[in-house]
DNA sequence: TCGTCGAGCA
C-alpha cells in the first residue's frame, strides 16, 4: 500500500521536520522590545487578544487582529482554536487570510497544523486539504493532521492514498500516522476493497516498521478488528502487548462487549482485576462492561456490576449511573431505570436524559417519550442528533405520526441538522403509517445520500403493507450499497412470495445462492438461573427441543378451535401446507417461550430476547399463550420490547 | 521550544 522510508531518514535535517526559524525570529523581536521599561503595544494587543479567546469574546478579539502589527504564533493559535470551538468559519478564513500576508509565519508548518485542525473541525474539508497542499514546509505534524482531517469527515480512501504519498515522498512515519491511517479504514464509505483487507494490509506495515507493539497503534487495532467482528484478531493483538493499560483493557472488554459476548467481557473485567492492584478500572470499564449485558439481556449480570459499582463507589459517576440505567431498560426493567433517572437528579446530562426517551421509545411508550423531550428542553438543555433520533425512535415505535412530523420540522429550532438517521426514523414512521408515497417523497427531497438504512426502512414499510414496487425501488438501491446482506434478498423475497409471484421468489434464491449468502437463521436466548439458554430454529438435534415442540403444538391446537389460523405465508418454501406449519412450530422464539414455561416458576416473568424481528405467527401464539397460562412475557427482538400480558401485547400489533 | 493518536453510554 504504501513504501517504507528507511528509519535513517528520520533525522532532524529531514524535510519533513520543518524550520523553526521563523517562530524564533518573532519570539526574539517580542523579547527584545519587551526589555524596555514596559510592554509595548503590540505585546499587549496580542495578550489581550489571547485573553478574549480564552474567554470566548471571540468578537472582540476578531476586531482587533486588523489594527495588530506583528501578531504571535499564540495569537495566530488562540484565535483559530477559539474560532473552531465556536463554530465561526468566517473567523477561521480570516486568520488565514491574515497568516497568508504575514512574512514571518506564513510558511510556519505549526500554524499550518492549526489551521488544518480548525478547518477539519469547522467541516471545511476543502479548506483543510488546501492548506496542507500549499504549505511549503509539510513536516510530520502537517501530514498527520491532514490524515486526521480526511479520517474525520470519512474520506478514509483519501487519507490512505495520502499515506500511500508519505511512503513513496519518504516522509517517515510515527504511531500518530498509524492510528489515523487504522481509523481511516474503516471511515472508507464505498469501496471495494472490504475494511478487513485495509485494517490487516496497515497492520502489517505496522509491523514491518515496528510499531504493531506501540501502546496506541495496538490500541487502535484492538478496536478495528472489534468494529469489524473479527474477535480472534483483537485477541491476537491484545495478546502479544507487552505492556497494558486499562485503555487497552477497556478496548478488549469493548470488543466483547460490541460482538455481544458479555460473558466473555465479564470475565476478561475479572481478569483484568485481578491482574495488578494498580490497575484501577474507569468509567469507560465500567461502561463497557455494562453495555454488554444490555446488548444480550443479561439482567443477572448487570446486577452483579451494579452490585460493584455500588461497592467502589462508581455510582458517583454520571456516566456510570447513565449506563447503569440504560442496561436495566434495555434488560426489560423500565422502572428501575426510571428510578436511577430520578436518583441521578440534577446531575442529569444530555446523555441521561436521551437514555430515558430511548428506553420509552424502546418499550413502546411514545407519549411518555415525547413528554420526557418535552421536559428536557423545559429544564434548559438542548436536544442533540441523538436525543432527535431517540425520540423520532419512540414516535415510531408508537405510531405517533403528527407528533414525529411535528418533531422533525422543529430540528432546525434547535440547530440540529438532519442527519440520514433521522431520515430513516422518518421513513419508518410514515412507511409503517402505511403513508408510503410520503415517505418516498421524503427520501427524494433529502439533501444528502440517503443511507442503507433509510432504503432499508422502505423496505421494511413495504413488506408491511405489501407494496411491491416501492420494494423494488429501495432493493435496486440496497442491492448496490449492501451487496452481502442477505435480509434485504430475504425480505423482497417473502414481498414476493405474498404477491404470489413466485418466479420472482426463485430468482431471488437463485441470487442468494449465487453470491453465496444465507439467511441469518433466528436465535432466541434467555437466562434461567444465570445461564444463558440459546434456541435457533434449524436446531432440531436438541433433545429437549421435540418436547417444546409438543407443548407449542397443543397450545397451537387450542388456539385453532378458536379460529386462529397459523401464518404460513412467510414459509418462503415450496412445500405441503403442514410442512409449513410445522416449520412455524419450531421458531427460536416458540421454542424459547416453551422452554420458559417448563423452566420458571408460575407468576415469574419470562423475559426472551431475540436477533431478529418477532414474526406475525410468534406475536399471535404468544399473545395467547400469555392468556392462557396466565404468564407476563417479555420478548426484545432486534428493534423493540413487546409486553405480553393476558393476550395483549404493549405494541398493540403495531411494530 | 512548541504540537497530534488509543477505550464507553444515548
Amino acid at each position: 500500500m504504501f513504501s517504507s522510508a528507511p528509519a535513517s531518514s528520520l533525522h532532524p535535517t529531514h524535510p519533513a521536520f520543518g524550520s523553526r526559524r521563523p517562530t524564533l525570529a518573532r519570539c526574539r523581536s517580542s523579547l527584545s522590545s519587551s526589555s524596555g521599561a514596559g510592554p509595548p503595544p503590540a505585546a499587549n494587543a496580542n495578550h489581550l487578544i489571547q485573553t478574549l479567546c480564552a474567554s470566548g469574546s471571540l468578537s472582540r478579539a476578531a476586531a482587533l487582529l486588523p489594527g495588530l502589527p506583528a501578531p504571535t504564533q499564540r495569537t495566530y493559535e488562540s484565535l483559530l482554536q477559539a474560532a473552531a470551538r465556536a463554530g465561526d468559519a468566517a473567523l477561521a478564513a480570516a486568520v488565514h487570510r491574515r497568516l497568508e500576508s504575514d512574512p514571518v509565519f506564513r510558511s510556519d508548518p505549526f500554524l499550518s497544523t492549526r489551521l488544518i485542525d480548525a478547518y477539519a473541525a469547522l467541516g471545511a474539508l476543502p479548506a483543510a486539504r488546501q492548506v496542507f497542499d500549499e504549505a511549503p514546509d509539510k513536516n510530520i505534524f502537517v501530514w498527520n493532521a491532514l490524515l486526521k482531517a480526511l479520517t474525520l469527515a470519512d474520506h478514509g480512501d483519501e487519507a490512505l492514498a495520502r499515506l500511500a504519498d508519505m511512503g513513496r515522498l519518504r516522509v517517515p512515519v510515527d504511531s500518530y500516522s498509524y492510528t489515523h491511517g487504522l481509523k481511516a479504514c474503516i471511515a472508507v464509505s464505498a469501496s471495494h476493497a472490504p475494511a478487513s483487507a485495509r485494517v490487516r494490509e496497515v497492520h502489517a506495515h505496522a509491523i514491518r516498521r515496528g510499531y504493531a507493539l506501540h501502546m496506541h497503534v495496538a490500541t487502535t487495532l484492538i478496536d478495528c478488528y472489534a468494529k469489524l467482528g473479527i474477535v480472534s484478531y483483537a485477541e491476537n493483538v491484545f495478546a502479544a502487548m507487552p505492556e497494558r493499560n486499562v485503555v487497552s483493557w477497556s478496548a478488549m472488554i469493548g470488543c466483547y462487549a460490541k460482538n455481544e459476548r458479555p460473558a466473555d467481557a465479564i470475565e476478561l473485567f475479572k481478569d483484568m482485576l485481578a491482574s495488578d492492584a494498580d490497575l484501577v478500572p474507569n468509567s469507560i470499564t465500567i461502561v463497557s462492561v455494562l453495555n454488554a449485558c444490555a446488548g444480550v439481556n443479561a439482567l443477572s449480570h448487570g446486577k452483579l456490576l451494579h452490585a460493584y459499582i455500588l461497592r467502589r463507589g462508581f455510582d458517583s459517576l454520571v456516566s456510570v449511573l447513565n449506563a447503569l440505567m440504560a442496561m436495566y431498560m434495555r434488560c426489560g426493567c423500565l422502572e428501575v431505570g426510571r428510578r436511577i433517572f430520578n436518583w441521578i437528579g440534577r446531575r442529569r446530562d444530555v446523555v441521561s436524559w436521551n437514555s430515558l426517551i430511548s428506553g420509552y421509545g424502546v418499550h413502546g411508550f411514545g407519549r411518555e417519550a415525547v413528554q420526557v423531550f418535552e421536559e428536557m428542553v423545559q429544564v434548559g438543555l438542548s436536544p442533540s442528533i441523538i436525543t432527535f433520533i431517540s425520540v423520532l425512535g419512540a414516535c415510531s415505535h408508537a405510531g405517533l405520526v403528527d407528533e414525529g412530523k411535528k418533531l422533525f420540522e422543529s430540528m432546525m429550532d434547535y440547530s440540529v441538522k438532519p442527519r440520514a438517521e433521522h431520515y430513516a426514523c422518518m421513513v419508518d414512521l410514515l412507511g409503517r403509517a402505511g403513508q408510503l408515497d410520503e415517505a418516498v417523497e421524503l427520501i427524494q427531497s433529502m439533501h444528502i445520500e440517503p443511507s442503507p438504512q433509510v432504503w432499508g426502512a422502505l423496505l421494511g414499510a413495504c413488506r408491511i403493507h405489501g407494496h411491491v414496487e416501492y420494494a423494488e425501488m429501495a432493493c435496486s438501491r440496497l442491492f448496490d450499497l449492501e451487496p452481502r446482506n442477505a435480509g434485504n434478498y430475504v425480505l423482497l423475497a417473502d414481498i414476493y412470495s405474498r404477491a404470489k409471484l413466485n418466479d420472482q421468489v426463485d430468482v431471488l434464491k437463485e441470487l442468494l445462492e449465487e453470491h453465496g449468502l444465507e439467511k441469518v437463521p433466528g436465535c432466541s436466548w434467555m437466562e434461567v438461573n444465570k445461564k444463558i439458554h440459546s434456541f435457533t430454529s434449524v436446531d432440531n438435534k436438541n433433545p429437549p427441543v421435540e418436547q417444546l415442540q409438543a407443548l407449542i403444538g397443543e397450545f397451537v391446537a387450542q388456539m385453532k378451535n378458536q379460529g386462529y389460523v397459523p401464518d404460513t405465508d412467510i414459509v418462503m418454501y415450496d412445500i405441503e401446507e403442514e410442512e409449513k406449519e410445522r416449520i412455524l412450530l419450531g421458531h427460536s422464539e416458540k421454542l424459547a417461550v416453551a422452554f420458559g414455561l417448563i423452566n420458571t416458576r408460575g407468576g415469574e416473568v419470562i423475559r426472551i430476547t431475540k436477533n431478529l424481528r418477532l414474526c406475525e405467527d410468534c406475536h399471535s401464539v404468544t399473545k395467547f399463550i400469555s392468556k392462557f397460562t396466565e404468564r407476563e412475557i417479555v420478548v426484545k427482538d432486534v428493534n423493540r420490547f413487546h409486553h405480553f400480558r393476558d393476550g395483549i401485547c404493549s405494541c398493540g400489533d403495531y411494530w
